[in-house]
DNA sequence: CCGATTCGTGCAATAACATGCAATAATGTG
DNA sequence: CACATTATTGCATGTTATTGCACGAATCGG
């Protein structure tokens, strides 16, 4: 059997039995486990599924749909959005960005707050349901898959009519020369669009993002208020930009 | 079973069930409490639920209202999406409203679906992530609390400007003589609005809601083209209408 | 307070894993 | 064709993950 047959044979029975067992599939198509697992490695690394021990599971977010998501949450975004939610103060009005980051500071609110909350992420919109006494603002557009936020001409004209009192802004990149950086041209446009926007703009960064850079640059490090993340104050951060650690 | 599809399982237990045990969950998944047990902890290192003494519970008690809410899908409502995901043909430009029952709509559509879903509830973009195929366009305002959707004058003129094919409203009262009616002003003129905007109007409507008027109206029967229900078509319904028993 | 259940820990058996190596087959190159 | 290179596979090795069991501690419900 050819090794490409083989290995798309196992992608037509993962999505068929929704699962794969190594050692089955090793006595099925008679060859060694090894030659399995190898198999199994290589679609794993071209993200066709997901690895898991003893055998794989779809890559693909299939069934699994938003709630169980928003409720994969490491301890270290919750804790980072927890550093973030005290930072917004009775009142205001408060951009968020999209990302699972800022579902955990949402997850992380006071259900009592009283504020307004403006974003442009639906899944952001949907997260703020229990909370009484915030008003949500949705921006809406063209839903750009990759990161689930509204983006287009309404989504930038409606930022550029506001005058908020803080920004929650999601990067992806965090560096001490290229600045704020993220994965899309005109999402970051956007983003610079949502940091003109605010007085105080706030980035809520996990320790994969610092020091990284990505394609479309958002603004330099010195537009940003405060910089959250886990650990020390990089020493390269310009001195006006705040550090709290999440 | 694989040790992560068991986990798996166990979350989405739990999130039906709104709690876990563990020696039942032992004699069930024939494995010994000690593995549950080590699977509960897991799960509750990673934030995914809150153990307690004898099993465990939802994680974050603050959002199950929205997760459960979403996953509350009685078996007449997902029959109802899924009678109503059929009416959708490849290409089409779809406006979706907002409710429960819509999504189980969206939870009835097929995978690999080509077509355009316009919506004004954040929740039903949320839902339709998975949707590859799917171009989602969304329009924002503010969001209206009861129902979680946004409202507002950018709502309106959103969809005063489209031409749909299909538009699935929903709706609180559907009766003989009021036609159909909701429970607030101004949803009430964003859905007449929306059904404007389509060439074929769809209603789902549960059991509870046939014969049922609500304060505020949106249009008079003659306006929809298909009612979707579960029973008999019922007899006062315009002979223009069509009718199918989801 | 007591019995029953549940929990945490250590332990051992088994399964699955990564890695390096060698044999073989397929492919590329002069 | 001759030869080198690469890809594929199975095997051996040591490591890690998973699971069930045993035992004592902690917890629960009266």
């Amino acid at each position: 059997m050819l090794t490409t047959q083989r290995k798309a044979m196992l992608l037509e029975r993962l999505s068929r039995d929704g699962r794969l067992v190594a050692s089955d599939l090793a006595a099925d198509l008679d060859v060694s486990e090894d030659t399995i697992r190898r198999d199994l490695n290589d679609l794993a690394a071209e993200g066709r599924l997901v690895r898991v021990h003893g055998g794989a599971l779809p890559a693909s977010p299939t069934h699994v749909p938003l709630a169980r998501r928003q409720l994969m949450q490491t301890p270290e975004k919750a804790r980072l959005g927890k550093a973030g939610a005290q930072l917004i103060q009775r009142g205001q009005v408060v951009i968020v960005d999209g990302g699972t980051t800022h579902l955990a500071l949402v997850a992380a609110l006071p259900l009592d707050l009283h504020c307004t909350i403006v974003t442009h992420s639906p899944g952001i919109a949907a997260a703020l349901e229990p909370f009484q006494r915030v008003e949500v603002i949705l921006f809406g557009g063209r839903l750009f898959r990759h990161s689930m936020v509204a983006l287009g001409a309404a989504t930038v004209a409606g930022y550029s009519g506001l005058r908020a009192d803080l920004c929650f802004l999601g990067v992806t990149g965090v560096h001490p020369e290229a600045g704020l950086t993220t994965g899309d041209a005109e999402e970051a446009a956007l983003k610079h669009g949502m940091l003109r926007a605010a007085a105080e703009v706030v980035v809520l960064a996990t320790p994969d993002k610092i020091g990284t850079v990505s394609p479309w640059g958002v603004a330099g490090l010195d537009r940003i208020s405060r910089l959250v993340t886990q650990g020390d104050r990089p020493n390269w951060l310009p001195p006006g930009v705040e550090h709290s650690d999440g």
